[in-house]
DNA sequence: ATCGGTGCAAATGATTTGCATAAGT
DNA sequence: ACTTATGCAAATCATTTGCACCGAT
């Protein structure tokens, strides 16, 4: 729960609603987009406008407590814990998997020695085909 | 030109407005907004519309014959010949490089032993610091 | 009292679409 | 001629912003 600490420190403030998005976003490991935390937060507290969603995931995000990636034409969302640092998305049946952060290292090093170019891979989205979907049709 | 041929093979018309939507695609190894194709074309042929730009993007990328990558809130577009499939942009000076294939094949390799996942790395377009800009502050 | 937070409505900005007209083949 | 392409204007859609009011410290 950092993410409630980090409120207080900046001098933020702490509010249901506030609380609730980071909630949606900490109980789970799927990516939301913010439609669905929206979706979210007003099944629980009906009335909260879209705005107040998007003004506190950027400050999440500029805080380093959630991950905005793009995807597609819509932006998703992930917080930020340890130990899990890049996510395969199926573009089939849409299931994240959790993928370890030394995958990136080789094409880190490559891309460097080839290029001298610093890539940055931070909290990448992959989309392709899950174990389950890689077999059936589609 | 395969791009000249496709539209002829699918019995669609090959007009002033696409031939320079191509041009403006096939001219450079950079990566272009769909904003800077609209400019390149409108400053040789003012009156056209962005519909039609648009249009033709996506005509193109159906056809295979030009990638359309997210980048940001944007779409580039960069045309799909072969031997250099993916770019590393400079996110300082806006650079572009090509980049060679084979440098993601040790994580999709890895992705896919580890997760059974089948990633799709086509085109992928990666943003981090050029050789030049490393050194330099900011 | 003061500063930050919220809802609302309107603004943005990229991209898409409906439609009448113009132009390739 | 016949069908596709174009320009124009209006519609979308996700996200952002201005503003007056509300609430916590």
């Amino acid at each position: 729960m950092s993410c409630m600490v980090m409120f207080k420190e900046k001098g933020l403030k702490l509010t249901p609603q506030r609380r609730l998005i980071v909630n949606a976003i900490h109980g789970t490991e799927a990516h939301l987009t913010a439609e669905e935390i929206i979706g979210y937060v007003q099944t629980r507290m009906p009335g909260v406008n879209k705005s107040t969603v998007y003004r506190t995931l950027q400050l999440l995000e500029e805080a380093g407590c959630v991950y905005k990636s793009e995807l597609g034409d819509q932006s998703i969302y992930h917080h930020a814990e340890e130990g899990h640092h890049h996510h395969l998305v199926c573009s089939r049946c849409g299931r994240t998997v959790d993928c370890a952060e030394d995958v990136f290292l080789p094409i880190e090093r490559a891309v460097r020695d080839k290029y001298g170019f610093q890539a940055g891979f931070k909290h990448m989205v992959m989309s392709g085909l899950c174990k389950e979907c890689r077999g059936k049709a589609g």
